[in-house]
DNA sequence: AGCCAGGCTACCG
DNA sequence: CGGTAGCATGGC
């Protein structure tokens, strides 16, 4: 069993499964393009405002790109505004829609969502991986402090290369591609929440249990 | 009171 | 190409 594999175990076994992605609300109707609006909403943001964000947005019935569009641009702001960044966010959401609705319910390619303004490589997994269900790793701060705390990346590491060292361990170990999708969502859970604990202050890594 | 958050774009050299 | 300022609110 390879190494990064290993560390899932353990973190699995530690922190128990953590659900695929927090979402806010379980009978919403399109799921995808809720997972979307976190995805963008959460940029460089803690979930809890972006939760904030997503509730203003589910009492205007809003979770909902037509209603996004006929909607005053500045009340939508107001209503994203616990997410920080409303005025870059609100155009990214745009922008965003406008490509979805243009899919008709197609899944994107990862190139094509790059080419979306405000969607950058981990925003791009991330809606491919939650709201699409794609087996694309997402890389994130935590996991690239984790991967350099552990030495098995050096510090000047691209996204692309973790992103490939991830997959490519976990596809060695896991042959049945339903699972793997599902480790994909939880590893980066999991990630996440070891990251909340061990890598958020510096110097990261202090009392962190992987590095034995 | 200050640092950090589940990043991305624009612009610099 | 690599490096960095700017974006903004909320939590601890």
């Amino acid at each position: 069993m390879n190494q990064i594999y290993t560390i899932y175990q353990t973190l699995y076994k530690h922190y128990g499964a953590q659900g695929w992605w927090p979402t806010f609300d379980e009978n919403i109707k399109d799921k995808t393009f809720e997972v979307a609006l976190g995805s963008i909403l959460t940029q460089n943001t803690t979930f809890t405002s972006v939760e904030t964000s997503l509730q203003n947005l589910h009492v205007e019935n809003a979770i909902d790109p037509d209603v996004i569009l006929n909607m005053n641009i500045d009340k939508f702001k107001t209503l994203i505004k616990p997410s920080g960044y409303y005025n870059q966010k609100a155009e990214y959401i745009l922008a965003f829609i406008k490509f979805y609705k243009a899919l008709d319910g197609r899944t994107p390619s990862r190139d094509d969502l790059l080419h979306v303004k405000g969607i950058g490589e981990e925003t791009a997994d991330s809606i491919l991986l939650y709201g699409y269900e794609q087996c694309e790793f997402k890389i994130d701060a935590y996991t690239k402090r984790l991967l350099i705390e552990l030495g098995l990346v050096d510090a000047k590491v691209k996204y692309k290369e973790m992103k490939k060292l991830m997959q490519d361990s976990l596809t060695q170990e896991i042959k049945d591609k339903k699972e793997l999708l599902k480790v994909y969502q939880e590893y980066h859970a999991l990630i996440v929440a070891h990251g909340k604990k061990f890598y958020s202050k510096k110097p990261y890594g202090v009392g962190c249990f992987l590095k034995n």
